[in-house]
DNA sequence: GAGTGGTCTAGACCACGGT
DNA sequence: CCGTGGTCTAGACCACTCA
């Protein structure tokens, strides 16, 4: 009958759920780590083990957790091995995975165009860091990419040489600067190549390139990466299951 | 000790899924029915509502069903409006959907080329049926077709004139052939359009064009059409969330 | 063998939709 | 009001992992 009546009148199994999803971002528990097992965390919770599991249940399907049996339910870091896999057929004869290599273009630090703050959530004046970069396997170029940083959060990518940021970024600005991508928004046009991309690319100007735009967010839905990705076509290829 | 003594191992949950799976697809209740109560198909399957429970959650999960509270659990028949507004922003500029015009160019009955017999599970003797067909928006063309179907599920729809076939395909599937159409993988590509193709885009040769591969699935997941969509990559917009 | 998640039960009460 | 699905309980037993 408090202030939270709101929160009261929902299941039990959706306040925990809740409860351990924000403890999840929190951080209550490092990634890979187990967290309570059910009997506990019902006992603790004063619920009973069936709601611990339906709340479980549900952020498993969420990709948050990951139960194995014998062992317990641990936290489940997103693998986001770069999405690239998920558009470009980047691997060898074998199907390996191979990640490609990066070279860093440019980097300074300006206002970002209106587009991209406004993407970014960050204020007309704020400061940005920008990264122009080149992707390239067996020093073949394979993507092009401008990407956006706001000023305030990735600070510390400044005092890095880029030459050192290594072949990808998310664990870098992790080390960093603390800033976990934990999902992205992707949006896939087309068009054809510009002379300065073609250049960069290796293609024929006017060729058909893919543009990947991605807007990356952290574990609390807050925009923390703005890129865009152009590839050649012919690299490209993207499956989707229709129901 | 029986035959089935694989089933037999499979948790109770899951064998009633499967067993309800296989009534709704082969069509046990019809569209927009309601299926038995839980409490009802708890006691016909000797098993306790919990399971009855668990085993339509999946269901509803993959779309199969729907529950509403107070009123029952309802056969869901795929949507499927047309994947055509995943990846093509044919919106008017209110953004309500329209369906595009569709002209029938070319039928006829040969046999597949052996990608798309392949694709179909077809021996390599069986005909098919061949459609081409332009759809358009307020008479601009927006996308090329090349579609395939197995002659053997196809037949009645040759006693149909090609400009009867309306808008949509898959209704006439069904309706004239009985063939629904529960699911579909696609393949996303990019290239420069061809002369031919851009002459019917009206696009410039060359100009990038968005590839999209279908293989239209049965409710038994057996591939009952095939087909590829070109329209010009300007028209084209699509997007991903990724965790 | 101890501890974990996985399955399953047989009830209870609540919230909602229609009559 | 009755019947539906929605939530919740307090156990039971099974299957798996690891020491």
């Amino acid at each position: 009958m408090g202030l939270r009546a709101i929160d009261d009148r929902l299941p039990r199994y959706h306040r925990l759920r809740e409860h351990l999803r924000a403890e999840i971002r929190g951080g209550r528990w490092r990634a890979a780590q187990a967290i309570p097992t059910e009997a506990e965390l019902a006992k603790t919770h004063a619920v009973s083990i069936g709601t611990v599991r339906k709340a479980i249940d549900a952020l498993v399907q969420d990709g948050l957790l990951e139960r194995i049996q014998g062992r317990g339910t641990f936290v489940r870091r997103p693998k986001f091995d770069s999405s690239l896999f998920r558009f470009f057929r980047f691997q060898g004869a074998s199907g390996e995975r191979r990640i490609p290599e990066s070279r860093i273009l440019h980097l300074e630090v300006t206002r970002p165009p209106a587009p991209v703050s406004g993407a970014l959530r960050l204020s007309k004046r704020a400061a940005g860091i920008h990264l122009s970069r080149l992707r390239l396997l067996d020093s073949r170029p394979l993507l092009l990419e401008s990407i956006w940083l706001p000023r305030a959060r990735f600070g510390p990518l400044l005092d890095v040489d880029p030459r050192e940021f290594g072949d990808l970024l998310y664990p870098l600005y992790e080390q960093r600067c603390g800033q976990v991508v934990a999902s992205a928004q992707e949006t896939l046009t087309a068009e054809a190549a510009e002379p300065g991309l073609a250049k960069h690319l290796e293609i024929e100007p006017g060729a058909p390139v893919i543009v990947v735009e991605r807007v990356a967010l952290s574990f609390d839905g807050e925009p923390i990466e703005w890129r865009v990705s152009r590839g050649p076509a012919r690299e490209f290829r993207y499956q989707v299951e229709i129901r």
